[in-house]
DNA sequence: GTCGTTGCAAAGCGTTTGCAACTAT
DNA sequence: ATAGTTGCAAACGCTTTGCAACGAC
């Protein structure tokens, strides 16, 4: 998915709710998709793949990565899945419920989740300065931390 | 370089100005490292790892990738140079100037740059919502560009 | 039976690292 | 002479792909 979130998101309420949403759009269900749905559903916050993959620590059967990331982008496709990219690390896949909006630090990795609409107002000066409409969905606003400022601006 | 631009852009004039900074530091002038320099004031925008070490595609020498990144990484540290990651492909690297942000769109992949100052007003507002203190100038402000927001909501 | 999906292995991309040879100081 | 630096090759982390076997429909 390279411009993820065409799709209006579904908010899945459940794993039996995003089969059914599955099948709809003429997916089969098979174990593997239904684990990558069961992990996201159990997950609190957002994951890794390999986290799926490995089962959420035990959590849950093994399965394979590729596998992971294919139906990850196959849920992805059809709305019921997003990721973001915090830093430079993996991405954190989630269930694509309420429109989430993300901020992290930079120096320290801290990150915070927020309702899109406490920045609407900010996002409206940046689009009109821009031209640009934001979304800090796939791609967080990346700043500083409360606690990294207190730290001064030296180095760590 | 975690954590770029700890060190206050010094924002070079020319090469033999960047080489003397270097040698204040004690680092030492190799003809890699000049040539990344002359790269980087040779382009027009930032530019890939990779370009510089293609030598711009004709116009300087070649050199070896791994040097070129590890002189990036180095003037970065004495605060010569930045980078910026626009979606999701490699960093771009360019003199470090003037306070310049970014935005780009997650659509298309154009992207503009902009002067600090221009966006404190929403950058205000984002820290007094969140706490976080954003900079743009490492990752960008990702959202859709005017040309893309025309074309509707739709798959292209 | 068909065709989407899987698991495995291998490749891909951007970037980093180990190391002996080199060279700016 | 003594570091810092280079080039090469190999590894890295994350993600994607090719392909034969498999299983949902």
């Amino acid at each position: 998915m390279t411009v993820p979130h065409e799709t209006r998101p579904l908010a899945p309420a459940s794993v039996p709710a995003a089969i059914t949403t599955l099948r709809v759009r003429g997916l089969r269900v098979s174990a593997a998709r239904r684990l990558v749905l069961e992990a996201l559903f159990a997950a609190e916050g957002p994951v890794t793949a390999e986290a799926i993959a490995a089962g959420l620590g035990g959590r849950l059967p093994l399965s394979d990565l590729a596998s992971v990331y294919r139906n990850l982008d196959t849920l992805e496709g059809i709305g019921l899945v997003r990721h973001v990219h915090l830093g430079h690390g993996p991405g954190l896949y989630s269930l694509a419920g309420a429109d989430i909006e993300y901020v992290t630090c930079e120096r320290c990795g801290a990150h915070e989740t927020l309702e899109a609409h406490r920045l609407e107002a900010a996002k409206q000066l940046i689009e009109r300065e821009t031209g640009y409409r934001p979304r800090f969905t796939h791609f967080p606003i990346v700043g500083i931390c409360p606690a990294c400022q207190e730290e001064g601006h030296a180095h760590p």
